[in-house]
DNA sequence: GAAAGTATGTTGTAATTACAACATTTTGGG
DNA sequence: CCCAAAATGTTGTAATTACAACATACTTTC
């Protein structure tokens, strides 16, 4: 297992090596290899596991029954997933989750949390509180990224996104065509149309997943 | 101060009146009043408040430089909002939040959980684990009511999660027409012009906000 | 390096939506 | 009860998107 990455992540923020050995052994950690397109979850299960991404990434989606998706967010390398359902373990998940390429994941019980002692609980439910607050204005921005009616409008909201996040007006993004358009929620031939017309009209200049916003 | 609302609120869950408004005071606990169309946070403020709503509602919304309203979320008596923002205090707020009506809202100071003693904050935090997990879920939701690319598919599929949570094929919806047709990222003349053709398709029946599902 | 497979770009047409303008209904005062 | 204002419904046209079909480019594998 990869303790490096899980070492630097939001969840064991402020523990030691030996304290967290302890916590993934009394969360019962486990790591499970996934191929790229592998459903990791699907919508409907029911799960106490937050979910780790140690290698790789998955998307978050929604596939209805007319083979549309909707990718409601990616997950890369270092981030958790599933952290609503593993702490509401009621609740029937609403989306699927799928290995956007090769990856390793990461289980943690969360059930098991209850066995743990008072202090260190406390310490964890903060940090998972810090993941869940950060992980809706993720949710929030995609909101806005398809909040525009036309597609320019979604391209330039999303790029203008990553742009700051990047500090930078060139930049790779961490999807494919299918899956921007999927993201956007549109059509991918309207979405790789309106990139060229972008280009010639000279907004932005893109080859692949590298984007200059001019 | 509507006491009896905060007392059942998520936030004090597992607290006795004593300790809530003990607390209440901790947290600088203040009430406001504003009137249908206020607002009440703006894109790019910045707060430590966690806000608490008495009465009335809010929409959280997203407005462009051009007019075009997007609402992510309706806040409703006895529910919170702001929380992701209040949590990380120094990330600008994203939307605005606006008096869906005439309201009332109480806000409490994040800023001052550091000061209250280990158990207590211990089981502040737990609960408001609770509230930002279950707003990540309604994010969510509303990404799957917007999903379906046409005005038909995404009234189905925000009318079909409101007939679950009320159990009923028959209810009301919080949304006058043009909050619904923002809420669904679509035109008021068209989201009426659809509902029109779904009564004559005989799906639905509605009048005003009260719908039935056939 | 050829072939097969995958990803991306292009184009045309049918369907849908945006937008504006106006009709009708409902609501809330006076 | 009437009026004004607001909300909702209707319609037509221009613009945009969905969808399918195909062309091109890039990757991978043998």
């Amino acid at each position: 297992m990869d303790i490096s990455v899980l070492h630097n992540s939001i969840l064991f923020k402020g523990f030691d090596d030996t304290e967290i050995a302890e916590l993934l052994k009394a969360l019962n950690a486990a790591e499970k290899k996934y191929n790229k397109g592998a459903m990791i979850f699907s919508s409907g299960e029911i799960t106490d596991k937050l979910c780790f991404v140690t290698a790789g990434g998955v998307t978050i989606e929604s596939n209805d029954m007319w083979g549309n998706r909707t990718i409601l967010n990616l997950v890369g390398k270092g981030q958790f997933f599933a952290e609503s359902y593993a702490l509401l373990p009621d609740v029937p998940m609403l989306v699927d989750v799928c290995a956007a390429e090769d990856c390793s994941i990461v289980f943690l019980s969360m059930k098991s949390l209850a066995d743990l002692n008072d202090t260190i609980r406390a310490r964890l439910l903060a940090n998972l509180l810090t993941i869940t607050t950060r992980k809706n204005l993720h949710l929030s921005s995609r909101s806005f990224h398809t909040a525009p009616r036309q597609v320019r409008g979604r391209i330039m909201a999303y790029l203008n996104t990553v742009s700051v996040q990047k500090h930078s007006r060139e930049f790779d993004i961490p999807f494919d065509r299918q899956q921007l358009a999927d993201y956007l929620n549109v059509e991918r031939s309207v979405l790789s149309n309106e990139l060229s017309k972008m280009q010639r009209d000279g907004l932005i200049r893109c080859r692949k997943n590298h984007f200059e916003i001019i």
